[in-house]
DNA sequence: TCCCTCCGTGCAATCGTTACCACAACGAAT
DNA sequence: ATTCGTTGTGGTAACGATTGCACGGAGGGA
């Protein structure tokens, strides 16, 4: 049996009432009291039941991350590691835990969810997905529960999202490679249906027109978040008439595929084909020649999330509905000859 | 306000009492009112609420996983990921849910697991730990609470733990080098205050003086789980009047610093120097050559971690205490010529 | 026909905490 | 001296579920 607040109470003399005051900081409580109540519960090793608390408070303090399924879990691994460390920094920050969960199908993800939500398991949901998980969002804004996106949700306009502005990410990073005097410049992009992915693309596309460059189909290649796409995509790449001087890719780690396969072609970077990635993998830093690449700053995206979670929990208003959380261009040896 | 009981139960036109009598299924209770009580949970949307049932049944069915602290976390990237989809796997399949907690410094650690443990947020603890964390151990023991360690714990030899041979891993990994033909083979370690360090240490150890080879200290290099380290392994190690043909290093990540390296030197691998890693990343198949690595099974650690804290919480009994999870030698171009 | 058993269900206490209301004690104002 | 407000504290009813006990009714054996 675990220490209750009536042992506490019985030990200083007080009644349960008293005791829950102290914890609270009820401001109209005696010195005395508070210190004696105080110095028994830690003589007592007294924590509060978070269930009983939670029951009668109808709060948790524990914040659901919902993860990806499986299947688009891999290319997750670095970006979900950092949003978590966020996420974590910032909850603990204030006083909540975070619970994580998945579904292996769409349905039963949204079983789960359902679960926690109706089953008041948590206080506040956070959607951590590339893809869409229109069912998941609806039933959330249906049930008014407390929710937030990481990433962009193009059919539900006024639900709180968290992301990084990929167009101007993108836009930057072929800015970058304009600057460098490049005009023949590929995309090698993740799967198309992905936000990112048509995100990205839309920057790269628009940094090109406004500099007045043509921008060629061919140069625009297709693929998964795996270093295969980057080796596939480089060789359709090089085998063109006329191809591409500078390479804008989606992820890093697709880009040290692209590294890779120059690599065997005997090409070499940044002097025959110039490089930049995406979200600034540790190891980006120690390729050869090391990788430029745009930060996405994925743990300042888990940070702002749980605050905003909190904030909406809390039903403090928000000032905007889409956080964009600043990105970072990190240029190294790969794009600057 | 959210769907009770007693909803259910006034709608149903029976008692509370025998609604949670459905939906714990007991026995007695007659199929037209079992039909009829679901069937009106399902028209209102009714989940329990896990709070009173927690409250009532003192257990909340969440798992609580206790993160390394943020200095030791870098390399546990891509393991943490793989482990922790284990966790969750085997978790759902129980319905558990997983809560994950980590403390910035050691007091609050320990603090942040009296208040999970004390307040009952949790039913059980997994200690995800590369360095020892006996206080917590020592808390958890006494408090005579569920946990389960993955890794080792040398300190509290009857505590349930997950972890993999990492004495025998090693074994087998230095083993091949010495079936390839090697002789002279080095060894570049992580930290050596690690568990991990130690036993993969001794594990290589171990295999050469098998074979009746001879073991040079100056062959084994200290460091961290940085591609850096395995840079400047490399360049200690090549710089030797009598070097090693064939390393085993600590991780994969830190045999792409030596691969790295020893590029840049202008060795060629295998060829002139032939590479073991450890944990088998999802990038060493894509490298050039690709790493020949040793799988340690971190997602079924998880796996089993689970699975074993579960167990533990509902009193069955563990026919061994320290659970052992095989590993895999995947060989591949970096270690046969 | 009576009694016993078993089935299906309801009542009420309980889990540990919070929050509202009440109330005693005391000093200050009338 | 009476009234009033303030301060510090206790009593008690929730919160939403579970569970042991009780009880009415049906069925079977004597």
């Amino acid at each position: 049996m675990s220490v209750t607040i009536k042992d506490v109470a019985k030990k200083a003399g007080v009644s349960p009432s008293t005791v829950s005051r102290v914890i609270s900081k009820h401001p109209r409580i005696s010195k005395e009291t508070v210190e004696r109540v105080t110095r028994v519960m830690e003589e007592l090793g007294y924590h509060p039941n978070s269930l009983a608390k939670g029951l009668v408070s109808k709060a948790t303090r524990i914040l659901g991350v919902i993860l990806p399924r499986p299947a688009e879990e891999l290319f997750q691994n670095y970006f979900f590691h950092e949003v978590l460390r966020g996420l974590l920094a910032q909850a603990n920050r204030s006083d909540y835990d975070i619970l994580i969960a998945s579904g292996t199908s769409e349905s039963d993800e949204l079983e789960t969810v359902k679960r926690l939500v109706r089953g008041r398991r948590v206080d506040g949901v956070i959607l951590l997905s590339s893809k869409m998980k229109d069912p998941l969002i609806a039933f959330l804004n249906e049930s008014r529960f407390p929710f937030v996106i990481i990433g962009r949700s193009q059919d539900f306009p006024d639900v709180p999202t968290v992301d990084n502005d990929n167009v101007q990410a993108a836009c930057d990073a072929t800015r970058h490679l304009i600057n460098q005097g490049h005009v023949r410049i590929g995309f090698v992009s993740g799967p198309r249906e992905l936000t990112v992915s048509q995100d990205r693309l839309a920057g790269y596309r628009k940094a090109l027109q406004e500099a007045g460059l043509e921008v060629s189909e061919d140069w625009i290649v297709e693929g998964e978040f795996l270093q295969e796409t980057g080796y596939r995509a480089m060789s359709v790449l090089m085998s063109l008439p006329e191809r591409p001087t500078a390479l804008v890719v989606i992820d890093d780690i697709v880009a040290y595929g692209v590294m890779h396969g120059l690599n065997e072609l005997g090409y070499s970077v940044p002097q025959d084909i110039c490089l930049v990635g995406f979200n600034n993998l540790p190891m980006s830093e120690h390729t050869s020649p090391p990788l430029t690449s745009v930060d996405i700053g994925a743990y300042q995206i888990g940070y702002m999330t749980a605050q905003t979670l909190i904030k909406v929990i809390a039903k403090e208003p928000l000032h905007q509905n889409r956080i964009l959380i600043p990105h970072r261009l990190v240029v190294r040896g790969s794009s600057v000859k």
